[in-house]
DNA sequence: GCCAACAGGATTGTTGACAATCCATACTGC
DNA sequence: GCAGTATGGATTGTCAACAATCCTGTTGGC
């Protein structure tokens, strides 16, 4: 449940037939929820009888998900939801950061008045969001600020590459969000990168969109740092 | 034939003894040596009587290179090997330059003296087989000493990003090195990037390489201009 | 009591057959 | 002649059975 709304810059996948992409789209919006943990074994024969289709097909989406880096497998081993710890959690902010960057450059060269209302809209609600309390809301705003920037950019491959490297992050997406102070810090930061946009200045939106990141990056890790003492 | 030896940051495949991971590394090999061409059918009976395997192990290997944009698929319709416009071929270069940009500056962050001595002898002798007219050899020159950043840098799953990049744009890369003038740009621009690493300046080597792929993508492009005007 | 070999079950890998779909060609009615 | 439609071959999608492998708990020897 929860059908989170974040496919923002999904494939263009259009009236998926076969059951193998049935089985693809599926499996990775249950992973990406966390309904699936990670380290859960994925047994193909249970899968199959869960989603109502043929063991075949949840095999190609097995090996699709595999190379999607949302699942690990083994040779008669079977497969499993991939653990990401935090160097690598890490090293995805950082691509993420990097390509973002890019992204949030095109944005600013790329954007009309309309798509500036459409951004400074979002943070609006975000604020409102903010001052209420509702973290759960702010968090899908960022979702889709993030997401209307990418489609400004008009970058569609580098879009698709984003979208991948968030679904691995799932696991520490919550608890960044949460930690204390962190809101109102990343309210800035956001407010800094829809300025550079609205300018047209794209060094300074690449630069807000990375140093926003950074600090994502270094959130994460006090969290888990202060996780692991206890 | 010719065993471009470019695996660089591939994978941990260590002993594959499934069909269907050997099917998907020979495959992928096969494109990136550009044995099949863009656009090529890919009939999965053809393949498996070409490989020796079964039909279901070039099925899954499909799948595979289909998530890694190596290949495309309709339903009911057959795989083909994906075609890379111009306009593509840009925006994988963006996502490259931005991400080997953080690679080096980790690699500025993290070489040892040793380290710098490797690269510095890959680039002599770039530039001795440069002066020598053997432009195949500088590119494969190239392509090691890429690699051998990313390794300094210990970025493991970035290092797979811009090596599953760098599997789409064979197509387009030899054009780029044999472009007039090119070569000894290129050499001058390498040699930014590892002076830069040398003395342990990450900023100075995130953009130097970026510099430097930022001129790839120009001279890509009017290599392609003046191609379409013929 | 402990270590090694060994069944047994569970799960994946592989194979072959069949169904579904697409594509090109030939055909029909006008 | 031509538009639309049937038809057959080619190819992929799905299914069910079997083989190969791993893992666990058990047994036997010492």
């Amino acid at each position: 449940m929860s059908p989170t709304a974040q496919r923002a810059a999904a494939a263009p996948l259009e009236n998926r037939q076969t059951e193998a992409d049935d089985a693809y789209v599926t499996l990775r919006s249950i992973i990406r929820s966390g309904e699936l943990g990670p380290g859960e074994r994925l047994v193909e024969i249970d899968l199959a009888a869960r989603l109502a289709l043929g063991r075949a097909a949840i095999r190609t989406a097995l090996a699709r998900l595999e190379q999607d880096g949302l699942v690990e497998r083994a040779p008669y081993r079977g497969a499993r939801v991939r653990v990401i710890g935090e160097a690598e959690a890490v090293e995805i902010l950082e691509a993420r950061g990097a390509l973002e960057g890019v992204a949030s450059r095109h944005a600013a060269q790329h954007a009309t008045p309309k798509d500036v209302d459409a951004l400074r809209s979002i943070l609006k609600k975000m604020a409102q969001r903010h001052t209420a309390g509702d973290l759960h809301a702010v968090s899908e705003l960022n979702a889709s600020l993030h997401g209307r920037i990418l489609r400004i950019a008009n970058l569609p491959r580098i879009a698709k590459l984003i979208d991948d490297l968030n679904a691995q992050n799932v696991r520490h997406q919550f608890r960044t969000v949460l930690a204390a102070g962190r809101p109102s810090q990343s309210l800035r930061e956001h407010g800094a990168i829809v300025d550079a946009i609205a300018r047209g200045d794209g060094d300074a939106a690449e630069a807000a969109m990375r140093t926003h990141l950074a600090q994502v990056i270094r959130t994460l890790q006090s969290v888990a740092r202060s996780a692991a003492r206890r």
